[in-house]
DNA sequence: AAGCATATTGCAATCGATTGCAATATAGCC
DNA sequence: GGCTATATTGCAATCGATTGCAATATGCTT
């Protein structure tokens, strides 16, 4: 009785070459203390020898757990936000990192195209264990499906303390408040705000917004509100066009992404307005571009590294039989050239 | 009999409602002709009914194929640029929603933090039908080992023509020489080329690079060649070291990528070198921000979208026991405001 | 040696879908 | 009706790992 030289090897294949059961066998490489220490050193010696690998689907399929997260990347279905947005593959990647650390595997799929029953797709037919959906977009129905089916999910998006189902997200009524106070403070008398607000996200940051105008004694001008896609074209256009308009007397700009705020930038330097002298310029995320891109851009920087880490942690707790809770994340100022005057 | 109603549904469930056997439900559900019509019907009514989805590990199990495909993002240890660079997230994109098309799921992780032996972890232990690995780093060990292994995959890279496995990316040679060629014509004498030339896709550009050079009768000088992280910090900090040694004389400067790209573009603004009048520049990707930076940046478009699709058409391929070849795509240079001086 | 408690191991069943092959049903022809 | 060819269906086995529970082994005490 040989190995079969080009098959794949098996559990029972470890088992027969150990002298043990294939049951022995399984316990073992688990390193289960039921089974003797040297039988258990045994078997994963053999094992790591022949460069074993147990066979996933089976101890899928008897254990009913995939050890397989479905990550979830929620287009909005009128603008390429999500998929373009280099914060996203910021947070993606340590998703993916720490997933890994801690044993599981990830899939990775967009609303574009995936399968409009996630609880059935993902969970009925075992393909995952638990879902992180990206993005919250115009309050989406399939994430509300979840909620109703009590499965393992977490958000992120904005945090906004009334959901029913976990949402993990920065702050950005603070980040929105710290940017344009910082604004003020430059002097800037009359400040809009770049940003499509039926974005929870985006209304959490106008709130933000107002609250720093008012605060200030300045009642906010619901003109000054502009809606704006989440792209640097968006931007663009939207800023080409506020100055076409009776906004001419703007001396600040709060975007509500960077993307949007390169844009803007862009078409306020084709008129020759000097940034930050004559209009002082905000965004939001800390894209790796906004350090270099002249001027430099100040913006509010998301803890792209905290979140990810937190999705994971509060989803598996959930997994493993504890709660997820949402959660809001500290952001920061990042101050740089598009917005600081000389005092 | 009932339902149990807190278990998910199995084939069983449909099987008994539909009045036949499991496999004859199974069959059925399939589509497959030896089934009569009407009861295929049958069956595939009652289970769009109960929103019923095969177990995915029970069929995995038994049909010995996963239906996923793992998509490693191979890092350069050395520094961040798979993981920060817009290119990718676009790739990406177009991988998922294409795989997710054919009816695969899509596996996602780093380099970084996976497993070292892939072929154990992927194909062994079944979680995996094929690999797509993106970037090919400096001549990464674990890709030649699969190519040892034969087992399905293909790489994002550089296409040699050399390799003994299928690789498929733009004509990096062609699209540098096209870069280089377009500052020719406007003018420039004294052309750097910023960029990592120990990745082989970095090297097929600068030879690209060197073609047009010498097309011109101009003999490259190797000084003019600086080793570039993929980075706009890397870009922005060779540039400025750049400017304080003997390459003061330098009109033009071809960067391996936009992210470089527009990290020397901030250095040169940062020493009012007026770009493009003094010193023309040109990057490589095309990336969304590199319209709306001030100036704009001139560089050369990859074809995502055809990239990512034919990856998945040629590993697909390959699975399906045909064959995958490595591929180049054409590349096309998009002229804007950061090379195109007055004529 | 016998009895008891604990450690260790292995048998057999299970997970849920698929598929080879035999059994049965159906249709058509003589 | 009998025979033949084809269509349709279902039984039973399989995939490979895991685990409950019974069987066996071991160690200690009397």
């Amino acid at each position: 009785m040989t190995i079969k030289p080009a098959k794949t090897m098996t559990l029972s294949d470890i088992a027969r070459l150990a002298g043990v059961s294939e049951s022995t066998a399984s316990r073992a490489l688990r390193d289960n203390p039921v089974i003797n220490a040297q039988t258990r050193q045994k078997v994963q010696q053999i094992a790591a020898d022949h460069q074993f690998k147990v066979n996933a689907t089976a101890r899928s399929l008897r254990t009913q757990k995939s050890h397989t997260i479905a990550v979830i990347i929620l287009f909005d279905a009128k603008t390429q936000q999500a998929i373009t947005d280099p914060f996203l593959l910021d947070i993606l990647g340590v998703i993916a990192d720490e997933l890994t650390r801690q044993g599981y595997d990830m899939l990775l799929s967009t609303s574009k195209t995936t399968d409009k029953d996630w609880r059935s797709y993902y969970f009925d037919s075992k393909r995952a264990d638990g879902l992180i959906v990206i993005g919250q977009g115009e309050h989406d129905e399939r994430v509300e499906q979840l909620s109703s089916a009590g499965v393992p999910f977490v958000v992120w998006g904005a945090a906004t303390g009334t959901e029913r189902f976990p949402v993990i997200g920065s702050d950005n009524r603070q980040g929105a408040q710290l940017a344009v106070t910082h604004l003020l403070a430059q002097g800037c008398k009359r400040i809009a705000f770049l940003g499509d607000i039926r974005h929870t996200e985006i209304e959490m940051r106008y709130l933000g917004y107002q609250d720093a105008l008012q605060a200030a004694g300045i009642k906010p001008e619901a003109k000054l509100q502009l809606n704006t896609d989440f792209t640097a074209q968006a931007g663009y256009l939207q800023t080409q066009q506020a100055l076409f308009n009776e906004l001419a007397t703007l001396d600040g700009i709060f975007a509500a992404s960077d993307a949007i705020a390169m844009g803007a930038m862009k078409a306020l330097l084709e008129h020759n307005i000097k940034v930050p002298q004559q209009l002082a310029l905000v965004g939001f995320d800390d894209i790796a571009m906004s350090a270099y891109c002249t001027p430099s851009l100040t913006t509010v920087k998301q803890d792209t590294h905290a979140g990810g880490k937190l999705l994971v942690a509060q989803l598996l707790s959930r997994i493993n039989g504890g709660k997820a809770a949402s959660q809001l994340l500290p952001v920061k100022l990042v101050e740089r050239q598009s917005s600081l005057r000389r005092n």
